[in-house]
RNA sequence: GGUGGGAUAGCUCAGCUGGUUAGAGCGCAGGACUCAUAAUCCUGAGGUCCCCGGUUCGAUUCCGGGUCCCACUACCA
């Protein structure tokens, strides 16, 4: 039994998260989460909302709301709304709760007693009606290069310059729009990055062969670019104080650490949270000196997380100098698309989690997202696929599996596993399909492929179906009723089988199915030792047990449907 | 501009350390079955594997060049 840490990137605080984070982040996280339970492995599975830094702020602003309050509601909105996909976190915490404050405040203290933080002064954007230091993407302006009047102040998004803020001609708050700003001179923390450039870098080579391309290209561009010394604190007042040795900081009473430097440190603080909650040993799980060198970290994220996992966070666990556990494997995805575009709020296009559960059920859009995953590349949503894949896959080919076989068991054989008869052919047909399939499967898991995943727990569902065709229960029960028992027994197993293999993927589909069949807790493996395929397997529920018939599973997704929210969602 | 990824059947995608007829699902056409949610099963049609060169007995696969799409590019997350 190995021991696993899964984390998944944090969500931001400032409203629910589309489909496309879901399918790049959590949701591939929680599928590796419940394989890696069903598989008998010891999992921790942590998550929290990432809570500070200026959007928060201001999108507490708009809705009236101190920002303490908005995070606050927001975060349990967002719990609930992962709770509606399943989501099976062990905990699932808040960037701003007290743990990751001292977390966050030691960090900077070890790296400052180890010479890796420097205070220096720089020049920011200030606005004076709206009160506050303005960072870079708020500063809008006339581009000194092209002249473009709305360039934003990182680059500008007519002529693609990168840019400085004070670079700007006609400077103004994006956030309020007044003209006055000033520049101010401010003091920050900066992280010497420069100073662990070689650590980094070995970190990675050790790491890299464990890591898919698309991670290590982009650790390394950034290694070969050459660190640069960050600044680590910022100029507002939500956030984790800075302190030096548990003291407000001389001159940084007004500063709060930066959210890039503490969110990544949730991923421990959020543990602390679990372990305070549960009784739990969280230091077992991140602690090299204290149990956690015999555990896998793995991290789930979109691409554009992959630098700051590869790189930043490595930058404070290896320049603290203490034993925390490192990221082992690094899962990144791409994005999903909207019929090739982007998901976009202010356009309503797209689909949010929320809105998305108010149409169907969770599994529905956890098979559609698993099974179209964008691991290599950028995938597109249609409402049209979607209800193709619905259908098919799980109406069609698993709904319709499980109700013609619990029904014919009910109708023939009194709801009741039947005894007679023995396998022949198809069976033994059956067994080998199962004994290529399911190691398969099973690789495919480990390997943290999971496209290829569904697509062999569909292909499994289609070879049940085409074995009952071989087998022809209801042929045979005219001449020989022993013959359509073994067709039957077989079935009800496959049956117990795909809610089985479905656990990862579908879990309260797969929880209905195996309810249904009386499959017990411990019966319910994806072990590879309990899937050795054979007669055995397909004869092991109890002959004579009771099973019942589960209530239908899919309803298919109609054309009226995706006419309907085409038109609320827009797409086509 | 830089770096990386992608371009394969009508659609969404596999695959190819170079080797006889390039795969899956959906969709489409025909057939079978009738236990089941008009579900299932079988068969079939459908591809200049982006373009141009090169290496090779042989390239969808390797190399060079080109075209198009996408992401990242360090303080928005």
């Amino acid at each position: 039994m190995a021991r696993i840490l899964i984390t998944s990137a944090l969500p931001y605080i400032n409203g629910v998260k589309h489909l496309g984070n879901l399918a790049g982040s959590q949701l591939p996280a929680d599928v590796y989460a419940r394989y890696c339970r069903a598989a008998g492995h010891e999992v921790l599975f942590i998550c929290a909302t990432d809570e500070h830094g200026t959007p928060a702020e201001l999108a507490a602003i708009e809705a009236g709301q101190t920002v303490a309050e908005y995070c606050a509601e927001q975060h349990d909105i967002q719990k609930n709304v992962g709770a509606g996909f399943s989501l099976s976190f062990d905990w699932f915490g808040r960037s701003s709760n007290e743990p990751n404050r001292r977390l966050t405040q030691h960090f900077a203290d070890v790296l400052e007693d180890n010479g890796l933080i420097d205070e220096r002064s720089s020049k920011q954007v200030y606005s004076v009606d709206d009160k506050r230091f303005l960072p870079d993407r708020y500063v809008e302006g006339t581009c000194p290069n092209c002249r473009f009047e709305k360039a934003r102040g990182d680059q500008c998004d007519n002529c693609g310059t990168l840019l400085d803020p004070i670079q700007l001609i006609n400077p103004y708050s994006s956030v309020s729009g007044s003209r006055n700003v000033e520049i101010r001179d401010t003091r920050h923390l900066y992280l010497l990055q420069t100073k662990m450039q070689d650590q980094v870098r070995a970190f990675v080579d050790a790491r890299a062969k464990d890591w898919p391309q698309l991670t290590t290209s982009i650790a390394y561009k950034w290694l070969d670019e050459g660190l640069i010394d960050r600044s680590i604190t910022r100029d507002l007042s939500w956030g984790v104080p800075v302190t030096r040795n548990g003291k407000p900081r001389p001159g940084f009473e007004n500063k709060v650490f930066y959210v890039w430097f503490d969110a990544p440190i949730e991923y421990i603080g959020s543990t602390v949270e679990w372990a305070e909650a549960t009784g739990g040993n969280w230091e077992r799980w991140w602690r090299t000196d204290k149990g956690a060198d015999d555990v896998t970290y793995v991290e789930f994220m979109g691409k554009d997380n992959v630098a700051f996992h590869t790189v930043s966070f490595p930058v404070t666990i290896l320049g603290s100098k203490e034993p925390w556990k490192l990221v082992d494997k690094l899962k990144a995805f791409n994005w999903l698309n909207w019929y090739g575009g982007k998901f976009s709020t202010s356009q309503k296009r797209g689909v949010f989690m929320d809105k998305a559960l108010e149409l169907l059920p969770g599994d529905y859009w956890r098979w559609y997202l698993t099974a179209n995953a964008p691991e290599s590349s950028d995938t597109a949503f249609t409402w049209e696929h979607f209800k193709s894949t619905v259908n098919s896959d799980l109406n069609d080919v698993l709904g319709n599996f499980v109700n013609r076989i619990t029904k014919y068991a009910a109708a023939k054989f009194d709801s009741k596993v039947p005894e007679g008869g023995k396998p022949g052919e198809h069976e033994a047909w059956m067994a080998n399909e199962l004994a290529t399939r399911l190691p398969a499967l099973i690789a495919h898991y480990e390997a943290m492929e999971f496209r290829k995943a569904a697509a062999e727990t569909r292909a499994i569902w289609a070879a049940g179906n085409e074995y009952i065709t071989k087998a022809a229960p209801w042929t045979a029960y005219k001449t020989s009723v022993d013959q359509a028992a073994v067709g039957i027994r077989t079935g009800l197993n496959l049956v117990a089988l795909f809610g089985v293999i479905a656990q990862p993927i579908i879990p309260d589909t797969a929880t209905k199915i195996l309810e249904a069949l009386g499959v017990p807790e411990g019966n319910r493996s994806l072990a590879a030792s309990k899937l050795v395929a054979g007669d055995a397997m397909l004869d092991a529920l109890p002959r004579g047990m009771t099973i019942a018939v589960p209530p239908q599973l899919f309803t298919k997704i109609e054309d009226a449907h995706v006419v309907d929210w085409t038109q609320r969602f827009g797409g086509g």
